[in-house]
RNA sequence: GCCCCGUUCGUCUAGUGGCCUAGGACGCCGGCCUCUCACGCCGGUAACAGGGGUUCGACUCCCCUACGGGGCGCCA
């Protein structure tokens, strides 16, 4: 399928004039499509009401969704979903070099992974350079932009000039007015918009207030390459149009392309769309997300035993604000989110907070979720090999059973699996240095061994019997609960911490913990 | 360097001129509960970056400075 892709990116070289595409892409079983014509879009018109915003999420694929995209396609699924709109999904592929499938396979899983789910098949931008092209003709043929034959090292020369003279570079090609008459035959060129130079742009911005930029700071950027390919800020505007997209929310690193955006609209007289530039996230040292820190793959969320719901709930909280409402459901965050609540200074990412959270999503998961999110991450941690191994009807009914007393001390799955190893432990089960130190006491093992009798005459077992049995053994032996119950819990699980021993024997089951128990005893 | 944006407890934030001796959450510290660990509950620590204005009154409005961030590609 990957080769599909990539013959497809062949097929189409980067040229003027290649041959009109049609058809779908497959990649990893996901298709990669077209923009419907305009008359798929009289279509699908019907069946949006007029008002209903249409928004996308537009990622490139040039490595995995990191956290701060996952919170941009969140915003926009918020706002689609809060209005009855439309969210589209359209990967950013123009720039073939960098790109990779694997990167559209990872953006697309962790899209599903987060339950962000969006309306039809996800768009390769890179499909539509016809169009891109068609446009840049178009916007040459009525003047708003001209070839240029600036060489590379003439933009050199002016850009070192700009900065001995202290002041910003803004590129005005002498091409811009220069008679096309005298271009060098068959030299390489660029296709240029040509900005108004004066005045100013204004980008109204739902999140950023009302934003000015002086024209004269703004260059007669590249909309079409030397080599004939139409760049990014031509093919957004041209695809966001097509698409019918009445809502762009994206980061604020965007905000300046917007300015010049808004002249490729201007330029063609097309709608242009309200704008929404959401801060970014920042890494836990307040600096800018990097590959070393904060900036892990959304995959990485999920192998550290992370809820997608409790991500969706840190992440909507990560610049957006309800009043003092902390834990948000979905229901909830689409019902309230709104551009308004947005603040504009960018947000530290927090772990601490995220567990918190994780933990009380854990508390009031669903027993079946839990364990089938138990079972799915069980590839990727430590361990987990070992559990999988040893899960069977027997096994996983015990963790099923388990999972009550488990859920309430875990902040993560991982952490659950972890509080969960007594239960796949074989006999005789080694014991941690706790563990060990709390039979070590001469009394330890005397008193199980006395124990042992009083538990194996009891007829039902469950919890509320052994406790009672265990209690009023205490109370004959003039010992608190704690010095029957730590070396009872050592013994059963190897550990000096579990969940409550009573819950501990009842899952494990009679005989096996009477087995364990024994082994303990002298 | 130039352009744009920001700055409330350690962190996420509430706050839209008087309700603020600034509220909540996470974290941290203490206590209670207790078979361990958690949970829960109670209590504590801790912030309006600095300086000028405007106003009867500024966390809230304006200006400057400092600091932080984003952008300044034939990347997206």
């Amino acid at each position: 399928m990957r080769l599909v892709f990539e013959q497809a990116h062949r097929r189409f070289p980067h040229s003027r004039g290649a041959p009109y595409r049609s058809g779908n892409l497959m990649l990893h079983g996901w298709h990669i499509s077209r923009i419907p014509t305009a008359i798929d879009n009289q279509m699908s018109d019907k069946t949006r009401s007029a008002s209903a915003p249409v928004v996308r999420f537009a990622p490139s694929p040039t490595g995995f969704l990191h956290i701060g995209g996952a919170r941009t396609a969140l915003f926009n699924w918020l706002y689609a979903k809060g209005r009855g709109g439309t969210l589209l999904l359209r990967i950013e592929d123009t720039d073939h070099e960098r790109n990779s499938t694997e990167a559209v396979a990872a953006i697309i899983d962790g899209l599903k992974w987060l339950e962000l789910d969006w309306h039809g098949e996800p768009v390769s931008q890179f499909a539509q350079v016809h169009r891109h092209c068609a446009v840049a003709d178009e916007l040459l043929k009525d003047g708003h932009a001209y070839r240029c034959y600036l060489t590379p090292a003439e933009l050199d020369q002016m850009r070192k000039t700009a900065e001995a003279e202290k002041r910003p570079l803004a590129i005005r090609s002498p091409w811009r007015d220069r008679d096309p008459k005298e271009a060098p035959a068959d030299a390489p060129y660029v296709i240029r918009l040509k900005t108004p130079g004066e005045g100013e742009t204004i980008i109204d911005d739902k999140v950023q207030g009302r934003v000015v930029f002086p024209n004269k700071d703004l260059d007669d950027f590249i909309i079409v390459r030397s080599d004939g390919n139409p760049t990014y800020n031509l093919a957004v505007v041209v695809d966001d149009h097509d698409m019918g997209v009445t809502h762009v929310i994206r980061g604020v690193d965007h905000l300046t392309n917007a300015a010049r955006q808004l002249q490729v609209y201007k330029a063609m007289d097309w709608d242009v769309p309200v704008f929404a530039h959401v801060p970014l996230i920042h890494g836990p040292d307040g600096a800018k997300l990097s590959k070393r820190h904060g900036a892990l793959g959304i995959e990485a969320y999920r192998e550290m035993g992370f809820l997608p719901s409790a991500l969706r709930n840190h992440l909507v909280r990560l610049g957006w604000s309800h009043g003092n409402d902390e834990i948000i459901s979905t229901g909830q965050m689409i019902d309230w989110f709104d551009f308004d609540a947005i603040g504009r200074s960018p947000g530290r990412f927090d772990f601490a907070k995220l567990e918190d959270l994780n933990g009380h999503y854990i508390k009031s998961a669903d027993d079946l979720e839990l364990m089938q999110r138990l079972e799915d991450i069980l590839p990727y941690v430590e361990n987990g090999a070992e559990i999988l191994e040893r899960l069977d009807a027997n096994t996983r009914a015990k963790l099923m059973a388990a999972i009550p007393s488990l859920r309430e001390r875990a902040k993560t799955l991982k952490e659950l699996l972890e509080g969960a190893r007594y239960l796949f432990a074989e006999r005789p089960i080694a014991l941690d240095d706790k563990a060990a130190k709390l039979l070590d006491g001469a009394d330890a093992r005397k008193r199980l061994s006395a124990l042992l009798p009083k538990l194996e005459a009891i007829t039902s077992w469950e919890a509320p019997r052994l406790e009672e049995t265990v209690r009023a053994f205490a109370e004959i032996e003039g010992a608190k609960l704690g010095k029957v119950a730590q070396p009872l819990r050592a013994a059963l699980t190897g550990r000096s911490v579990s969940p409550p021993v009573f819950d501990v024997m009842a899952v494990l089951g009679r005989e096996e913990a009477l087995a364990r128990i024994r082994d303990q005893a002298n």
